[in-house]
DNA sequence: AATTTGTCTAGTGAGTTGCTCAAGATTTCG
DNA sequence: CGAAATCTTGAGCAACTCACTAGACAAATT
């Protein structure tokens, strides 16, 4: 029941993204250093960043990567979701990425009882992941 | 972030435990069967759950596991602690097994902007799942 | 003694995590 | 233009975890 290292280091990168938006960019191992993230794997994850939006780039000497949505824009849960998947705790409440277990007995009857009960997990981490902005972190270094 | 199948198994079980509580005992393949889950991993899970102290079990032709705590004192929260280890989702956040981050630049801080964030997920896990208890569930199925 | 159960330990294949490496594309600067 | 700096892409990999299997063993019942 676990985020991924990925989700961390996703998270901790923005934060330092957040502190420079509307100015200049930051290059890899500028985020790498300051945040002790391995400087190729974090390459992969802003890269993650990048493909759902959340970034621009720029190649070449003064390259780097850059928010292109403001801090509020940004929540917890959308990170989390480009990089770890969907917040669920089990797949069958899952509002996102929704599947029918297989081998429950439940599965076919009106109600499964553990479904309440995840479901329930599943909103509460989602209407807090899902309402905290990476503005809420800004500049609390 | 999601929880395991032994999780979602040993639930299960113990819902068909619930049903008996108080009456006869149940054997491996009875749950296994009526619970779509293969007897041998069953297995692991039930001693598991055995050496927690939620089940008493005895060998031999009459022989069988049943539930030694009432349905009202186990809680969800309880058996996914057993099953599948702490609930938060990041261990500088766990109660019952915190480990401060080792590469995190905010461990030293005194507060580090994500912890909040994940402290709230944590206890409202841990606020729905700690009290969901199995009798809520009885002859729901 | 034979059978039926649970108990324990180890193994295993598939997939995931966390990370590394190397070749290539793009931009800037001299 | 060419060299250097940067992002980009894709592959690879060791370690681990998950979900399960197998087999020898212990105890209870008949």
């Amino acid at each position: 029941m676990k985020f991924s290292k990925k989700s961390e280091y996703g998270l901790r990168a923005l934060l330092e993204l957040c502190d420079t938006y509307g100015g200049r960019v930051l290059q890899r191992h500028e985020i790498a250093e300051r945040q002790n993230i391995p400087v190729e794997f974090l390459e992969q994850i802003l890269l993650a960043l990048k493909r759902a939006g959340l970034l621009a780039s720029r190649r070449g000497v003064r390259g780097g990567y850059a928010l292109i949505k403001s801090p509020e824009e940004i929540t917890l849960g959308q990170v989390i979701r480009i990089l770890d998947g969907p917040l669920a705790p089990i797949s069958c409440v899952s509002k996102t990425a929704y599947q029918k277990c297989a081998d429950c007995p439940y599965a076919a009857k009106p109600s499964c009882p553990l479904q309440q009960a995840m479901g329930e997990v599943r909103d509460a981490i989602a209407n807090i992941l899902d309402h905290y902005t990476l503005s809420r972190f800004a500049h609390s270094k």
